[in-house]
DNA sequence: GGGAGTAGCCTAGCTCTCCTAGGCAAACGG
DNA sequence: CCGTTTGCCTAGGAGAGCTAGGCTACTCCC
């Protein structure tokens, strides 16, 4: 019999696809088997489980995200490089819906380490040396960043915003406007904020 | 036989309080059926399918949730009413993670319209009365607002401030200043924005 | 080039979930 | 008190996840 040459790369690129277009939680390892031409017991000798799966995904995304936010941050710096990675961010959740819902999965934190959810915080960081920010005042800065992004994306994508005429691409403009607006004038915490 | 006395309204209770013990994505139309000592077949008579059962689990999520927000505005305004509002949301996301997750699923428009979304984003756009903002600035900071509130606890939720001392308590009540701070002085428009 | 070992696939079969069809009995309305 | 409706049942099919065990086609080593 003609082996048909599953390899675990080939079988989570095959994934990611197939979760773009009908969605993560519809990434079957019976949809796979079959789009390989292979019995689904066959897969569980590349995979421990259906899990795994969803993990590799995830992986996958993060990376092809950080390479992409990479890309977009070179040569640029304060809102410049701002709105880079944010447009980046926004263009790869819309482009890749299913990848990134599968980031949203908690992975374990050994996994996480070695992932490029590092390497996508550090750029998150570089991000804000246009705006001098001392420690806490730059987790919280990240945070609130990556908060808006994902928030923002993540309602676009459930049809939040569906129901107003305004667009989201000029809602979108003007979060980044507002986010930049208060990066450079970060307030001092407030009487009742530790 | 005696009736197990099963209503939709009791199994929507049920199904929102197993999805906050073990996942949305883990609330089975089989393990309710065992809980109130019944065939899985019979709750067909109560549901057309197990997606309905997530529908209703959504729609009795974000009628709580609007309660429990007017419930923490009532009499403040300003900062005091966007503190206010947003820890409710956080607080109803932390205590109801299943109910929070089932929230997020794509509601068909009519379905949407009857809910308690509306209610909602009425009270959210209450909140900016006491920042005197005109359209379209109204419309683009209420989607600001809620993409904050709901990234933040959605990245709390899966893990994504783990990574780092400092607690996530301290950054949220500094993103509730900036937050504060940018709606008091919305930007205008940047050159390149519409 | 021939054997040994292993990688890659198979069939068979279990459990679980979702869902349909059709039936029977308890509760209720006239 | 009798018919209708309501609430539950049994039976069963389709599809998903996963395990056990077996066969075959490569690869490597001598």
């Amino acid at each position: 019999m003609a082996r048909a040459g599953v390899t675990v790369d080939r079988l989570t690129l095959a994934a990611a696809e197939l979760a773009d277009q009908v969605g993560v939680e519809h990434v079957t390892v019976a949809a796979l088997a079959r789009h390989f031409g292979v019995k689904d017991a066959s897969l569980y000798f590349h995979l421990k489980n259906a899990q795994e799966l969803r993990v590799r995904i995830a992986l996958l995304a993060l990376a092809e995200l950080a390479d992409r936010v990479a890309a977009a941050l070179a040569g640029r710096s304060g809102k410049d490089a701002l709105v880079a990675f944010a447009d980046a961010y926004r263009d790869y959740a819309r482009r890749h819906p299913g990848r990134y819902a599968a980031m949203q999965i908690d992975l374990d934190p050994e996994t996480a380490a070695t992932s490029a959810g590092p390497r996508h915080a550090e750029m998150t960081r570089a991000i804000l040396r246009g705006y001098r920010l001392d420690e806490p005042d730059q987790t919280d800065a990240v945070r609130m960043m990556h908060s808006t992004f994902h928030g923002f994306v993540s309602l676009e994508r459930t049809g939040g915003f569906r129901h107003h005429p305004r667009t989201a691409d000029a809602s979108w403009s003007r979060a980044l406007d507002a986010l930049d607006a208060v990066l450079r004038n970060w307030p001092r915490p407030s009487d009742d904020t530790p």
